[in-house]
DNA sequence: CTGTTAGCGCCTTCAT
DNA sequence: ATGAAGGCGCTAACAG
């Protein structure tokens, strides 16, 4: 068994009470006492047992961290900020993957909650179901919103008429929007955003003509490819200059539909991408995109758990866009 | 205060031990007495406390994860597949960064070793400073070795080994080798089977022209691009019209590099990878590359781990070349 | 088969 | 300022 608050108590023959003030650096102990039971410890090599405390605490330094998928570069990205903020004031986190699917979410949050953490961190996937599982449990969420609980996250409505509003000021005006999942509130609050800055436009300028269409499907490469394909098949006049995407892995996958059709980007078509992955400034050609504040995200969801006075139930920062090389003036040939 | 195990031995008028009997699913409880506690668990909405758990057993259900950097998308499907086996069998995860800093890492390490987790998988970045931090300590490291540590990972040679037969199959005689970091002994094994390759097939066909050239440099997407530059840019007879690279994100900044040069893939250059990252078959053209069973090793380092009983000192696992569409044939021109 | 009890390591109150 | 002791929730050994 490894060396207790007991062994070292005995050793510097003195009480655990003792030791145990000593740990907490307690002013109350003498200086002599105090200087005899820190090199007991170091002697021993005594580490004091985080379950014993968590046991007698009634809480752990452990913070829960519930996303749809580890391997999505937005939320690695999370990760690793929440991670090194928690480190920094030593708390860990216990990472669970949800798969977008309700019922392994269900199990994940149910499985983190069970280790009793100080807060946990969540990127919904279902609603209902998780709702009242974290009911007053310290949990703030990310990205997307649940009823009752504190959400951190972008201007999503803003960063779609960030998106909108850079293509139409580049001369764009045949342009289509490529949305995530309808079902999700991000998915449908970027393309508000986005819509609602056409519509403004068309009505501020009822004599231009512009022509703007809309798909819908998931946040991944694979629908931007599919998705992309079907945007640009479209032959002359109804192919959009410029497509907005509702994420950046979206739009990576146009990119490779669009060099497919021997489309060249930015000549043929005006790309703006959503988040700024790593990825997005190492495509080519580098990404235009709407930049969510990860690295800010992540501070203020810690910040939100770890003291809770300063909880707000919502918080939305202000996505920035992002000019690289993706998109380009559009004017009519 | 929550629920406990007394709550529910009072409620159903039987004592403590009992109940924890019924938890343990332990047979020696009679049937009627089962259901009655059973039920009341139920009712109380009871949840086992894994701290009082843990601190009875003395072990936790916390499996330690410590890589690099969650970000390369390597690491993150590591991760995925370790959270997936651990999960599916009651585990949860700690996840630490180490950011290639040996300092970092230490730090990591000790903090996650003071939860008292089951079990440890490690990514190393440093030889010395975490050797005897881990001694002892059910650990598993993978893709990197750590002295006295039981190591599962690839076969590094054979993976060079590949990629380099693959190449010269395919008729190509001005090869390159894209290198990672020399000091990593992954780096240096796959160079060695690629290099070894070649030795062989000089050997063999002494009377072939063959010209071969390497670089090193990190494994990330920028190395790879510049890395690419550089070897590029010589011209005529002095450029190689394939490359094979110690990563797949070397692999795509190659692949930029590459386009930037107005050069054609597969067409005037091949490339092929190295990992099988999910980006690898997004990219056009779609990346051949040297597949790393990651679900697999994921699968073993967590078994070792949990059982302990059948850890073998080294479990260097098979790679399999993938062919997609970055490589093709070369006859003189 | 079930009840009782003794800790696991730690913190904190209550005396001294 | 320090010691003694109780108890956090749980399991396992022992007694009945």
């Amino acid at each position: 068994m490894a060396v207790t608050i007991k062994h070292v108590a005995k050793a510097a023959g003195v009480a655990v009470g003792t030791v145990s003030r000593v740990l907490a650096k307690n002013k109350t102990v003498n200086e002599e006492i105090r200087i005899r039971v820190e090199d007991v410890i170091q002697e021993l090599g005594y580490k004091p047992n985080s379950i014993g405390r968590s046991l007698r605490l009634n809480k752990t330094d452990l913070i829960g961290l519930v996303i749809p998928d580890i391997t999505n570069p937005f939320f690695a990205e999370l990760a690793k900020h929440v991670e090194m903020l928690a480190s920094a004031e030593g708390y860990s986190v216990l990472l669970a993957n949800s798969h977008d699917d309700p019922a392994a979410e269900q199990q994940q949050v149910q499985a983190l909650l069970g280790r009793l953490p100080s807060g946990m961190i969540l990127v919904p996937v279902s609603e209902s179901v998780i709702g009242d599982l974290v009911r007053g449990k310290n949990t703030v969420t990310v990205d997307r919103p649940l009823k009752g609980q504190t959400l951190v996250g972008v201007d999503n409505r803003r960063g779609g008429y960030l998106a909108a509003d850079h293509l139409l000021s580049l001369g764009h005006r045949r342009i289509a929007y490529m949305g995530g999942p309808p079902a999700l509130d991000v998915a449908r609050e970027r393309r508000e955003g986005f819509v609602g800055r056409i519509r403004e436009f068309q009505q501020k300028n009822p004599s231009q003509s512009l022509a703007f269409q809309t798909v819908d499907g998931n946040f991944d490469y694979r629908a931007g490819e599919e998705l992309g394909n079907r945007l640009l098949r479209q032959e002359g006049p109804h192919r959009p200059t410029a497509i907005a995407t509702a994420s950046d892995q979206q739009a990576i996958g146009l990119m490779r539909a669009t060099a497919d059709l021997g489309l060249s980007i930015p000549n043929d078509l005006s790309i703006v991408g959503f988040d700024d992955i790593p990825l997005a400034s190492l495509v080519l050609p580098r990404l235009t995109t709407i930049r969510q504040p990860l690295a800010e995200i992540a501070r203020i969801a810690l910040d939100a758990i770890l003291n809770r006075p300063s909880v707000t139930k919502e918080c939305k920062l202000e996505p920035v866009l992002v000019e690289r090389n993706s998109t380009r003036a559009w004017s009519v040939r």
